[in-house]
DNA sequence: AATGAATGAGACTTCATTCAT
DNA sequence: GATGAATGAAGTCTCATTCAT
């Protein structure tokens, strides 16, 4: 059986690294709790549900934790917390800033093609608690994927526009944003509807994925000049409106 | 008092038609079943919240709405008629197909603009109940979205491709199916998350997504340089401010 | 068996008076309520034991009364209504202050006589719940055991020090509250205690109760000698029957 | 930070008497759940509540207590314990069997002004486990309020009709026994009600006790002769029995 | 003496739904 | 077509308490 999606969050269990008895209920419960919640979905879940998949009793559940939300809330932070570190490392491998933002979305491409539960775990997440918990708690957690947060993100766009890899165009207050959040969106898109997209398309999600990445990064990245110092570039013969 | 967004849905009170007692209470129901379900999120309303906020009686309800599902599929078969009908119109004012595909994501960012609480209100559905249905019923409805289903953005993309207006290389059985996931991924996100993102980053939601359908727009259109090297229009004289 | 206490509130089994179904359920489950708390105390009983004692089931139990302080709640407020009323009227019949007051202090003795679980009942609901619930729902509903509310009292003193049938120098901001609420205290006690006080003391409850009355009003009324060393007002010639 | 009530029950802290660990241990308990049944009333805490008032671990609470009721019980001996001493050495003052009494009753309104929290414990307690409990456990504890036990009031009555000081148509075996009946109750009353007594009457709820003390008193003074020699006002030819 | 862990028992409440009138 | 009433079935959570170490 595939590794449980709570049970990556860099806590390893190899090596002789000890578990506390407490630790290692825990985990049983998150794990239980998490191949509940991608199998039926959070909220088709109910505390007898994890109770029973972890074979303890109620009330010793709650001597772990004190609701659903809780258990939730437990998985996701393991989720991001994994998630920040290594969205940080595969952007600290590019030079340019185009670089980065390519290395960033390839990281999420990774997500989706490797941990697609995970992703989907966090779309529903998001579908269903977004509106019903203080949004520092949510943002403040989806703000770690990136370094230093998505204030950084500015100076992603600046830094592009200065090192000629991105179009000088674009909106350092702006762009960046609009592009997370739009990816973030499609892959949640994905990881949810998941086979059916292949069924449907013909394609699997990572590739339609992939796809979207490649489009979204051909959009931002400078044309003419970045290619050659040149400034020809005529063309592009009627930029429609948008709005 | 704002029209509900169940109640726009293309069903006309002109006429001499009559709506029958049986129709008007209907209305009734579906109309505060879609206004609890924007405030509170589908998940969190029972039809006992419905009954309350209609009115009637539960057993009354009944006769009308088996469950609760029966409202929540007949409030999105009603959003989805009107959104095909006038997505078909938007598209078939494209003259090239990149104007076709402009005016397509054009049209969802109207959506997003003028009816959050609608995008909101699938994107709930889609995270929640994608799982629990099956896929025909789901994705038959979404494909209405586009005049010819989604099989007609293959010959979108090879049109784009024949007129010059898309860039050679793309995929006709790929490209279009990702970016239209790509959009809906990210309206519904933003529609989620709704004035929280304006507070966190500082932006609109409506602003955020038609940056992204510029970025996309921009990938997706053949670059004169890249593809010949002659300059004609040097470059793009005054984009406009999106907003 | 007994009337039950909360019945006695005013409304009429007898007759042709209809009672509607809901208001027999309805009753029924304050008469097994009041039964139980009587019996076990207030905070021995759990809505199960209500509803067991009541012979519905759960689910329609909290079709009538939303939770246990729902119950405990009605049934005070019909204990307070029905006492109110006979308040007013016994003090009415009193000619001079002092006679009002007794006439008051006389209709909480017969309280105690006649429906020591009323007392009692309020009693411990005074004990669990003053702290818990807002003082204005308490108090006011306390309150009325008074015709207009304790504000009369004050009144009620300086017309007994004007007609000379108290004491003059009591405090007509001070007095009659310090009275009444030591009055309200001995008689909740004494119910409480019930027939343990007996056991112990060899006196009923409503013995003691009355004594203590005796004292209070004694000491309350005006005495001859003190005032003026004339021997006019020869003696109380007819100490007032209580009881 | 002030005492805790019950710490302050006699027990001496001086000499080189070391408490041992377990009784430090039962102390803190005590005093945790003394503070915990003043601020939320005995009911509304729970074993948990005490435990983690305490910090110890709820397996090593039940080596010290068994159960809630044996907390209690603990705390309600020790407030009694204390109390019977000074109650008697205040007696013994007196030397009219007025004076005592009095000396009594103003011993019960100095615990109001100065250990309100206690008196609102044991009127709690009363109301609440009265009826649960033996009586023979409860009144032999309050018992000890009086030196010799309830018993002497009748001898205290008598003293006082022979040295003059009480009326002389009191009865030996009741007066005081309603008296201090009396007394108790709306001692704890005021307690109970604590700052809403002022807030609502506008006085303190000592001052309302001792007005009521006055009173009580000047019902039971002898009064001609009290006040002078000779007795006119012979009177009150018949006590009627009053029940 | 302390404690980590577990747990039986049950209280409270909600909900969707049915049924007879 | 409307409604009053009832309810089975769960779900969530609390609490006092035990027991082995």
């Amino acid at each position: 059986m595939k590794q449980s999606f709570a049970s990556a969050s860099g806590i390893s269990k190899t090596g002789r690294t000890y578990f506390s008895h407490r630790q290692r209920q825990s985990r049983r419960i998150l794990d239980a709790a998490a191949r509940l919640f991608d199998e039926r979905g959070i909220d088709c879940v109910t505390m007898a549900d994890i109770i029973a998949a972890t074979g303890i009793r109620a009330s010793t559940m709650y001597q772990y934790f004190s609701n659903k939300d809780d258990v939730v809330w437990t998985i996701l932070g393991e989720l991001f917390a994994d998630s920040a570190v290594r969205a940080k490392q595969a952007m600290e491998a590019g030079t340019s800033a185009l670089d980065k933002i390519a290395a960033l979305l390839e990281f999420m491409a990774d997500g989706l093609t490797n941990d697609p539960a995970k992703v989907r775990f966090v779309a529903q997440f998001d579908a269903m608690y977004a509106r019903h918990w203080p949004v520092e708690r949510l943002l403040s957690l989806e703000a770690r994927i990136s370094p230093q947060g998505f204030e950084s993100f500015s100076a992603l766009i600046r830094e592009g526009m200065a090192d000629g890899s991105l179009r000088p165009d674009l909106d350092p207050g702006l762009t960046m944003h609009a592009v997370i959040n739009a990816v973030i969106g499609a892959q949640r898109r994905l990881a949810s509807l998941g086979d059916r997209v292949e069924l449907e398309y013909g394609k699997p999600i990572d590739v339609l994925f992939r796809e979207i990445i490649r489009i979204i990064l051909l959009g931002l990245r400078a044309t003419g000049p970045a290619v050659a110092p040149n400034i020809r570039r005529p063309s592009q013969p009627k930029r429609k409106r948008h709005s």
